[in-house]
DNA sequence: GCCGTTTTCGGCCCGACTGTTTTCAGTCG
């Protein structure tokens, strides 16, 4: 077994445990270990040929006696015996929010229950609100919480599904007869989550590269294996998670691949709208060409087929008929912003809060990537349960930075804070130590269950304070978990652009948050855009490519977003700030 | 299950919130 699945294991111990009843800290064991061991960056075969696992901090004698023996035999008695005593819908229960390991199992346990669709069954049938411990309202919750579910479906998030298909995308490439391979549908447009993998090849000989398509590796199921399409569903472990989604391929003729790529690449709305636009001009699109009265308009990349219909090419992220093709029409396409754009980042932790690396650490590790500043951002006094900062760690923090600033070439590190935003909309320290940041990034932490009329109030006083530089995380949401806190966002807008203040987009994957239809509105509003990584690790702050996948969807270019400036810049603008407070 | 220049036993980021209770358990961040 790999590092990674080994890993994913531990993290799959930890569950079950938690679901047997298991101390929390006996689980949490497990779950840190699991991480422990994939974030280790040494040479992990080494250390299970020399028998020196357990030297992993966060691995003891107990956890590096498994791992050893997963690495070599792939397997653990524990583990095969615990899958057999708790059924996979009951860990599937966990997912429905509110609902944590003792409620699932006492659902499990005194109900007998064992997919979320007995579960479902129960609470219309009224027996869950008479378990002990529940009530009439915990089994709404548990009804709401499964529509939830429902809604988001099978849905993956980008970082996690976006590995699968490029792992699938690797292996057809090299296969012979490939002559064009590329990745279709919402991942090539970047779309923060993604229910199935799309792939499109051109070949003369397709059978051959079907066959070899549904026996690769992380195959699990085959759907269906034609000609021209193949379907699978396909497994792998990214960042300790299972991940399982299905995957199409289809093989076109290489004549065929732009008008291929661009009908399976979407939206459909996009394409709705481009056929449409082609019908107006006396010809028809589809997957497999540009057809005129008896003429075929032959075009060898996707750009040709948008200049064929008088168009500028339009990125794969912009196409979901919100202008794009007016727009393309009119030359007006943004010149998107890329992640070489970057010169720094301002919101990140480090071990004064909940970060787990140095101040040093993080900024060398963004040196490392390039970057002028690294501007921390770490939790504000209220934030008890990650390490906030008490006003005396601040003054020690800062003195760290002096010190760090002075021996350190090539980057500089910025006195940030992500303050809370309290409940009543104050920030969380007092005038005096907000002076003495640089910048401050102002987030809701807390209270998430505020009315949207109290929410928005709250933000928007947040904005209007002096002393806020940037709104963090507008909503709060977790993706395919947790719905954002109610919030007018419009309103939010609003406030940022009367005050001056920019916004945040937080490329934390789970986060993306300004989502990429409220950015595009923030641009035209004036609003200076932050692509931030929230990273609490070194290997965190190259997240940023995510938030620059949610600027390029909203139609950012490089101007729109301050953290393209340069060092000397940025210092400009926030003394300037500072000097009219 | 992990960890230790105060500890090899006894802690383990901890407080808010909700819903269930009548003093607390479970969940969340």
């Amino acid at each position: 077994m790999t590092k990674d699945e080994i890993a994913a294991a531990l993290e799959e111990i930890g569950t079950l445990l938690e679901l047997k009843g298991e101390s929390s800290f006996r689980t949490l064991a497990y779950h840190n270990g699991a991480r422990a061991l994939s974030q280790y960056e040494g040479d992990f075969q080494e250390l299970v040929s020399t028998g020196k696992i357990g030297e992993i901090r966060g691995v003891g004698a107990s956890l590096a006696e498994k791992i050893q023996q997963l690495a070599e035999t792939g397997e653990l008695p524990q583990l095969t015996e615990l899958r057999a005593a708790i059924p996979p819908g009951v860990i599937a229960m966990l997912k429905i929010p509110g609902v944590g390991p003792k409620k699932v199992k006492a659902l499990s346990e005194d109900l007998k229950l064992t997919t979320i669709d007995e579960l479902k069954a129960a609470c219309e049938a009224g027996t869950v609100a008479k378990l002990k411990g529940f009530g009439a309202k915990t089994q709404a919750k548990i009804l709401e919480g499964i529509q939830f579910l429902g809604t988001v479906g099978q849905r993956v998030r980008l970082d996690l599904a976006l590995p699968l298909g490029e792992a699938l995308l690797e292996q057809l490439k090299k296969l012979p007869g490939v002559i064009r391979a590329e990745l279709c549908g919402s991942l090539r447009r970047r779309r923060e989550t993604t229910k199935d993998i799309d792939i499109l090849l051109s070949s003369d000989n397709p059978k051959p590269i079907m066959d070899a398509f549904v026996t690769l590796p992380e195959v699990m199921q085959v759907v269906a294996n034609g000609e021209t399409k193949s379907s699978i569903v396909a497994a792998m472990v990214v960042d300790r998670e299972k991940i399982v989604l299905n995957a199409d391929l289809r093989v076109v003729g290489d004549e065929h691949f732009p008008f291929a790529l661009h009908y399976f690449t979407g939206s459909k709305d996009h394409n709705v709208r481009l056929r449409q636009r082609a019908i107006d001009q006396g010809l028809s699109l589809n997957e497999y060409g540009l057809k005129g009265e008896g003429r075929d308009v032959k075009c060898k990349t996707e750009a040709d087929i948008f200049a064929a219909l008088g168009l500028d090419y339009i990125p794969p992220e912009l196409r979901e008929d919100t202008g794009e093709i007016e727009a393309a029409e009119k030359k007006k396409l943004p010149k998107l912003i890329t992640v070489k754009n970057l010169r720094g980042v301002f919101h990140n932790h480090s071990t004064y809060s909940d970060g787990n690396a140095s101040l040093e650490e993080m900024a060398l590790a963004a040196k490392k990537l390039g970057f002028e500043y690294f501007g921390i951002g770490d939790h504000s006094q209220s934030l008890k349960i990650a390490g906030g900062l008490s006003p005396a760690d601040v003054k020690k923090q800062h003195r760290e930075i002096d010190e760090l600033n002075a021996r350190l070439d090539g980057i500089q590190i910025l006195k940030g804070i992500e303050s809370d935003i309290l409940d009543d909309g104050s920030l969380d320290y007092d005038d005096d130590i907000l002076r003495s940041f640089d910048y401050v990034v102002a987030s809701v932490h807390t209270g998430f269950n505020m009315s949207s009329e109290e929410m928005t109030a709250r933000i928007c006083k947040a904005l209007a304070h002096q002393a806020t530089t940037m709104l963090g995380h507008a909503t709060g949401r977790l993706l395919l978990r947790r719905e954002g806190y109610k919030v007018d966002l419009d309103q939010v807008l609003k406030a940022a652009a009367k005050h001056g203040k920019m916004i945040e987009i937080n490329a934390h994957p789970i986060r993306l948050d300004l989502d990429w239809i409220h950015v595009k509105r923030a641009k035209a509003m004036g609003i200076p855009i932050v692509i931030n990584p929230d990273a609490h690790s070194p290997g965190e702050l190259a997240l940023v490519e995510f938030g620059i996948d949610v600027a390029r969807r909203g139609w950012l270019e490089a101007d729109n977003v301050f953290n393209t400036k340069s060092l000397a810049e940025v210092l400009k603008e926030l003394n300037r700030r500072k000097a009219a407070w």
